[in-house]
DNA sequence: CGCGAGCTTGATGCCGATCAATGCATGTGG
DNA sequence: CCACATGCATTGATCGGCATCAAGCTCGCG
């Protein structure tokens, strides 16, 4: 309903082809006409200030002074390196993967705006995994120190904070049922509407997206080979589900999406 | 080295025969004889008090004193539930398992001694899995309002808190590569050394255990179907890395275990 | 225009699921 | 104490979904 990201009809679809340059200050953006600042910030009802109140929200921009441009295909921040921050991204869009000694690798992720990176580096003050943006991004820095300080004394914050590390965990546990149970179609289904409902609450069409992923980072982060996921699309296609014309998806009918997952059917 | 929990030799064999009785207070377990407190818990190195000063620890006490036992096959509580507090496992062995609309389910953890449970509640004010404990076991009760009230003019407190519930979301991205990309037989090695370099933290055995879950329970863990859980184990006997008797493992291959994961072989 | 990264599609094979039967412990009631 | 029921584990036979290998195809870009 009221979206306060400016509400595009689809995701800004020459996002791709036409890449604004991206270094801090060059490019005239909107959000440079304002402070940096998250009492201003479109994605405040998304973030990091959720619930938290005007005058309380003011007391976070001193925290969040720093923001950080990642062109695509560069690292946030990679496993072993140095944890400080956690990250918010304001714009653009983000994958976290991890990878074993033996060279295997996991995506664990997509992040769009509004959500946080970097909550895996708390545990041993080192991140864990590699961020890499999928295209010119733009996070707002949040030291950590800053964070813990700022929450002791600031219960709404705090709280706040706890909540959005266990919706971690509980997304990971979802993720860890869809791995440990569904097959593929049910993997790629779900993906597709988890992936449209958060576009949604960001303002953008629910019906209409484009995917910043290549169908090897599905395949990763759903357990499966590109392959599988390129049949699964086009298998969609087929029954009507979907229109897919490479990474621009159209979803025909979202119930029947909806009834794959739900419908054990087998 | 130093063992804080009674080192027993192996785990206590015969817990599943003969299990004591557990009603609070009608056992004169030694623990009893202590008042209900971190400070003198046998498992303040493995616990939340991780790291605090005796000082410290004694003001976690307040927060901590209260204790509930759960029999074997009960839930300490499930998903739904109003979320109040977390527990941490003072002895026995729980489960944690998610659903799916469908009736599917999937064990997303198993917890011992000194590990927490309940952190998916934060982000909804309910619990969002169920905790079942596996044999009779005791929780201590940690209001979680007031744990957040201490945290806050308790910096380490706080910090080690914030450390609990990034380690978990780790633990979980570490569960997503290997139900994403392993096979059977590095699924059933990962777990039996992670299972063992939790008991051997614990002062059990390294080398000999005692499965307290079933079958299924492993392979829903997994991502697998129990008879594939019961043929690995018979090929690893076979392969003499274990001895198998139904629930009694004994390792007697750690390395080629451990060879197993990192040797990606193929 | 032609190269290359990424996507699609087909043919084949294997790992693990499924179905089914048997074995093995524990517990119960006659 | 034995007979039987019950829950869990093992093992075999078969099947299917997804991986793998291998071409082509598409599109954006130098």
């Amino acid at each position: 309903m009221n979206t306060n990201t400016q509400p595009l009809p689809a995701q800004d679809p020459d996002s791709r082809s036409a890449m604004r340059p991206c270094a801090d200050g060059v490019v005239p953006i909107r959000a440079e006409a304002f402070k940096v600042a998250c009492s201003n910030c479109n994605l405040r009802e998304l973030c990091l200030p959720v619930g938290l109140s005007e005058p309380d929200m003011e007391r976070l921009d001193a925290l969040v002074a720093k923001r950080r441009s990642v062109p695509r295909g560069d690292a946030l921040f990679r496993a072993g390196d140095a944890f400080q921050s956690l990250y918010a991204v304001r714009t653009g869009f983000f994958k976290t993967c991890v990878s074993s000694e033996d060279g295997r690798d996991q995506v664990t992720g997509f992040q769009m705006a509004g959500e946080l990176l970097g909550l895996d580096g708390i545990s041993h003050d080192r991140h864990n995994c590699d961020a890499v943006a999928l295209e010119d991004s733009q996070v707002c820095v949040i030291p950590f120190g800053q964070l813990e300080a700022l929450s002791r004394d600031f219960t709404a914050l705090q709280h706040q904070f706890h909540k959005i590390m266990s919706r971690e965990i509980v997304r990971d546990h979802g993720m860890m049922l869809l791995l440990g149970s569904m097959r593929a179609e049910e993997r790629l289904a779900a993906f597709l509407l988890n992936l449209t409902q958060r576009l949604q609450a960001r303002g953008f069409s629910s019906s209409s997206l484009i995917l910043r992923m290549t169908r090897e980072e599905i395949g990763s982060y759903l357990g499966l080979k590109l392959e599988t996921v390129s049949r699964t699309f086009s298998k969609f296609q087929d029954e009507g589900l979907l229109e897919v014309k490479q990474r621009h998806i159209r979803i025909i009918d979202q119930a029947g999406l909806r009834q794959l997952i739900n419908h054990t059917a087998c």
